[in-house]
DNA sequence: AATGAATGAGCATTCATTCAT
DNA sequence: TATGAATGAATGCTCATTCAT
């Protein structure tokens, strides 16, 4: 599987310039959608000539990836922290929840370009990007909760794929809430405008909707 | 609040041509998104003239919110059928699941339209038609948790915004796992490719999920 | 055989603006070739927007294609008046030496272009529409070099395919050397800065020259 | 007059890189034309870095300049040998035929650029470094025919420089059907499919046509 | 009221040329 | 002297919007 859709001139330029060539990018996308966005706009927020781009990237596609590709090696590296401590899955739940509400305040702009991406249009062309990382979540998840169900402590009738599905979808649209201004807009409908502030009680409530949904009681 | 995105000769023009001009622009603005979406396409699909687009109105934008303000209606319209019945709230939450079950079907492109709506770019002309619905949604949500605490059938110790926040996550997440392409790739990866030839277990598992987390058992 | 090049509405416009948009095509191939030749410019020489070519031709190509139609067909009436008449074999050859000094003159850029776009680089794309008319042409003179054997006019030993491609060279430079500045000042170096005003001495000696080459004498 | 178009950089160059300079500019200017030759293509096909192209020609055009130089010059070489020799004009016209067989199949780039750089565009750029050969080709057949005349082996009554312009001409015309797609397709259909390889043929053939038009029979 | 031809600003992409190293 | 990364003007093409009919 192709990974890299820079070419090779990009490897080679300075760290400074690469991320403010990335960030100026992910900004671009993330507010603009892929057609919209400005390579030219780009270049220039970047402090770039529009011929350097094209030096580093063979086509507007090609920087979109670029993004989307390391926006999922950050989200990669986030989830890898918490996998690699051997906790119990309500711990690990609830650790994934505290890395949301860090991520998505960090990297708004790259939830954004997730939600964005996720739209119809350009879906398959990032589908074999994203979908390696979809891949072991859903795998991990799901493995978590058959360990806890072989030890007693998730209930033994439900379907661990099902369940780990629901899960990862209340923790994206967790992540939307946190970053993209619609779904924003829209949490605070429910839960009231001081939600932003109130961490905890977040994380609380929804400890406490899939604990029940999970677990014995 | 501005509820008319189209101008008053869009009234005088028949039904039957009105609809081939709604259904022409939800398809194209699903498929291609806003920024790609091609007016004088959709004028011809829908067998009208540009000139006479831009006599019913002003810009591309009106258009957009005219459908997107149209496809609120219509989940209005389903929502409304749900809540008219005298039930309680987990056969209520059961319909919800076979409503969209049924819609994200026979609306695929409506369905693929909300989620492309909340996308960054047009948030913000965007949420105030459909806040109204966002608003009655969660209200309702919210009553009906109530409603069931007062009468001890779900926990007491839950904050009901947070939790019909959570359950309305859970649906449209399954709503774009039905109709939009990405998430439905997603959801297959988590619980296999015949997810959409079996509604019964999907709808028994996620009742599982979420009665587990609301009511006392 | 594909014969249009250009679209619908290329066909709607009157005649006066179609021919406007033919001959600043046609000046600005001729004098700056495919590549260089810039169709805003085309377009503003026309007086028409760019908007409006590209509604009269998909792409500068098929503009390109459509002025090589345009010129091969009025090569083509050119030749059939010649062609109608029933006339010896040197009268006819005398017909086209006139002929070619009149067109050559009367219709420069054209002459300029079939020079341009024999050049190798595009000469794929240009050639199914020219080789009908070279076919004709080959056809043509090989059937009256034949006749003319049989009539026992032109020697009975010269293979006539050979010598109608000998007879379409020597008028394909002549033309060239009326209307394309690099051979008409070659010519000149052959001939004498007073070449052009002596069509008569060239046709003259010109058919002193085939007829030597053909003719009994 | 000027007769490098390169710097002085140029000259100090290995004849290697020079002729791999050279080389890989004649098959990019003959390919692609002037305007579609890619000066960063060229160096790397060459080896050699843009910024030594720059230390070697100051413009694309001086490059393009060069290559016809050249090119001048190496058809300089084979008409020099033809007309070392002494021998009668026919002789001579048989050895020039069959001198432009092989020539047009060693040399086909430098023969495609022949046609390439008559074309208008850039004519009199190119002009003045062609015109001193085509001087020196005029003033050599004309003075040829003149003394064949002397000699009483040409007819008395036919203009030199006339007859020499229509020798060179199907010299020309005969150099680019061997050599350029669009002229050797055209002689495909006057001749046939295997012109190619019966070089014996057509020098039969044409020796047959211009000794008619030139000689006493 | 309806039409659809016309407009032209806007953007992706290319490539000759420069210049810091 | 050689390098090759960087530049940015230039151009083909699209499409929302206008307006004469």
């Amino acid at each position: 599987m192709k990974t890299d859709y820079f070419k090779e001139a990009f490897n080679k330029v300075s760290e400074e310039k690469r991320n403010k060539i990335l960030d100026a990018a992910i900004v671009e996308f993330a507010e603009h959608g892929f057609e919209s966005a400005n390579i030219n706009s780009i270049a220039s927020v970047a402090g770039v000539s529009v011929g350097s781009m094209y030096k580093y990237f063979d086509h507007k596609e090609d920087l979109f990836l670029t993004i989307i590709h390391y926006g999922v090696d950050t989200l990669k590296t986030v989830l890898g922290e918490i996998v690699a401590e051997k906790v119990s899955l309500d711990v690990r739940i609830e650790k994934i929840i505290g890395a949301i509400q860090r991520y998505s305040r960090e990297q708004v702009h790259l939830t954004k370009l997730y939600n964005e991406m996720a739209t119809e249009s350009r879906s398959s062309l990032v589908w074999k990007i994203v979908s390696e990382m979809e891949n072991a979540t859903a795998g991990l998840y799901t493995y978590y909760i058959k360990e806890a169900q072989a030890k007693g402590q998730v209930r033994s009738d439900v379907n661990p794929g099902y369940f780990a599905f629901f899960l990862d979808n209340l923790f994206i649209m967790l992540q939307f809430s946190y970053a993209c201004e619609y779904y924003k807009d829209r949490m605070k409908i429910f839960i009231g405008e001081d939600v932003l502030e109130q961490d905890d009680l977040m994380t609380e409530q929804l400890m406490k909707f899939i604990k029940g949904a999970f677990f014995y009681q």
